[in-house]
RNA sequence: GGAGGGGUGGCUGAGCGGUUGAAAGCGCCAGUCUUGAAAACUGGUGGGUCCGCAAGGGCCUCGCGAGUUCGAAUCUCGCCCCCUCCA
């Protein structure tokens, strides 16, 4: 969340902001009326509170030279002072738990390089495909390999699941091997296997609650919700932390499977693998300094499209406009990959810096070398979704015999196949 | 699930109703000493928030929440987490 004082000292920037992002829900005015009222009554309850605590200290001093001294008169003048801010109290926390909530549906403001009309392509890597046949779409190909199996898929668990047999398992655990090495000996990142199930704090610290809440799978029992990235658990690894500046950048890649459940979501561009409930990913969070996180994001969406460029899969980078932006991100990338069969691009990275917004929330700060404790900058970007990059790289490397060519840089992790077969 | 033990500052660990935001040690920072370093010695060293130009001051904070009290780290109740033992 934003700072208060930064909402009260810029409510204009702020709404025009909020306007931008379409977060109707955004109550700027309400924000700064309430913090005003907020503090007058905080003002008038801490002079009370002083009161009181002058009177206990007085009676101390007296008990102390004399047990026996009477000290009903100040017993009794505390008292009435206590049972007179009781009320006051009580406003003021209802005051503090509005203003909160309040402060929880305005979104973080996105940085001067994002364009405000339309999402705007930075780079483009590679060529389309050419075929001299008409490209099949991946579940077609997934069918005829018997690597995908969509009925019993529904059958086990509904619509838009996905079960992977022989190969393509084979496949989407090799890919998984492939990310979290790369990451790991060539971009410097740290392995986090975390739990796949986390507490509501975690996702408000991450801001899916309240706002995606309906779009979260919940156990109810437990009050815990199921991931719907790793970029929650791993990123709640330092809520409530003060870190060191010496060891900004903390730089994380985590496997995990994620959970969404998709409300509402049209039929329409669902069909295969391009939207499921439950599907892998291999994410990378970087919690740094705020002077180096708009470096820190272009390396972080460098090192998720050496992934793509690694196994040759044709994409562009997107600098998304205001009104595509997340809640919570100040300047997103989205990485597109290419799919012949599908005739379209499909988004298999999204690159975010979220500035302070989520470190806020969580408490992680770091104390710099100045001595002054300051809220981290906290990025993130898938490197990268998995289900979409198994598309691209069924419907890129399909041959007319409705074989599948594995990329060079995978081969070794699929045991040395190098086509996939019938 | 049942029975115990426990959650205190960066860490270890005292405190168990009163000037305790919290002893002591370690760590860290600064200074003295030294050619330099180490050792030794001296001093400093949590976070949040509000008022204030500032200096400074107030309030909150000892797992979380409620309560008792003039006063709570200390007492009571509920919850969470960790450890040990039992099933």
């Amino acid at each position: 969340m934003l700072d208060v004082k930064f909402i009260c000292e810029n409510p204009d920037a702020v709404k025009k902001n909020a306007a931008g992002k379409n977060e109707r829900r955004a109550e700027v005015d309400k924000v700064v009326a309430l913090n005003e009222q907020k503090k007058k009554l905080q003002l008038s309850v801490e002079e009370a509170r002083t009161k009181i605590n002058v009177i206990s200290k007085d009676i101390a001093g007296l008990k102390k030279a004399d047990p026996k001294s009477d000290v009903s008169a100040k017993q009794a003048e505390s008292r009435a002072i206590g049972d007179g801010i009781k009320k006051s109290e009580e406003d003021m926390k209802a005051l503090e738990k509005e203003l909160d909530t309040l402060c929880m549906w305005i979104p973080n403001m996105v940085h001067a390089s994002v364009p405000v009309k339309s999402n705007r392509t930075e780079k483009t890597w590679g060529e389309k495909a050419k075929f001299d046949f008409k490209p099949k779409p991946h579940w077609e190909i997934g069918k005829e390999l018997g690597i995908l199996d969509e009925e019993r898929a529904a059958k086990l668990s509904g619509s838009n699941f996905l079960l992977l047999m022989g190969a393509g398992a084979a496949l989407e655990r090799a890919l998984i091997n492939f990310m979290l090495d790369l990451h790991i000996r060539m971009h410097g990142y740290k392995e986090v296997w975390p739990p796949f199930l986390v507490n509501r704090d975690s996702m408000i610290g991450t801001g899916q609650v309240p706002k995606m809440e309906d779009d979260m799978y919940k156990c109810e029992k437990d009050e815990l919700f199921l991931i719907p990235t790793a970029e929650v658990p791993v990123t709640n690894l330092h809520r409530d932390e003060i870190l060191s500046h010496d060891q900004l950048p903390v730089c994380y890649t985590s496997y995990t499977a994620c959970f969404r459940r998709e409300a509402g979501a049209y039929s329409k561009d669902t069909r295969g693998m391009q939207r499921i409930h439950q599907f892998d990913k291999v994410e990378m969070v970087k919690f740094t300094h705020p002077d180096k996180s708009w470096e820190e994001l272009e390396t972080l969406t460098v090192n998720a499209e050496e992934v793509l460029e690694k196994l040759g899969l044709h994409y562009r980078r997107l600098l998304l406009s205001t009104g595509d932006m997340s809640f919570s991100s100040a300047k997103t990338y989205d990485l597109e990959a290419w799919a012949p069969g599908l005739d379209k691009w499909l988004e298999v990275s999204s690159c975010s810096n979220f500035t302070d917004f989520q470190a806020r929330r969580l408490k992680t700060r770091f104390r710099d070398a100045d001595g002054k404790v300051k809220h981290v900058h906290t990025l993130n970007g898938s490197g990268l979704a998995l289900p979409r990059t198994v598309i691209a790289i069924l419907e890129n490397y399909q041959q007319a015999d409705g074989s599948v060519v594995i990329p060079e840089a995978l081969r070794s992790y699929l045991g040395g196949v190098s086509v996939l077969k019938k």
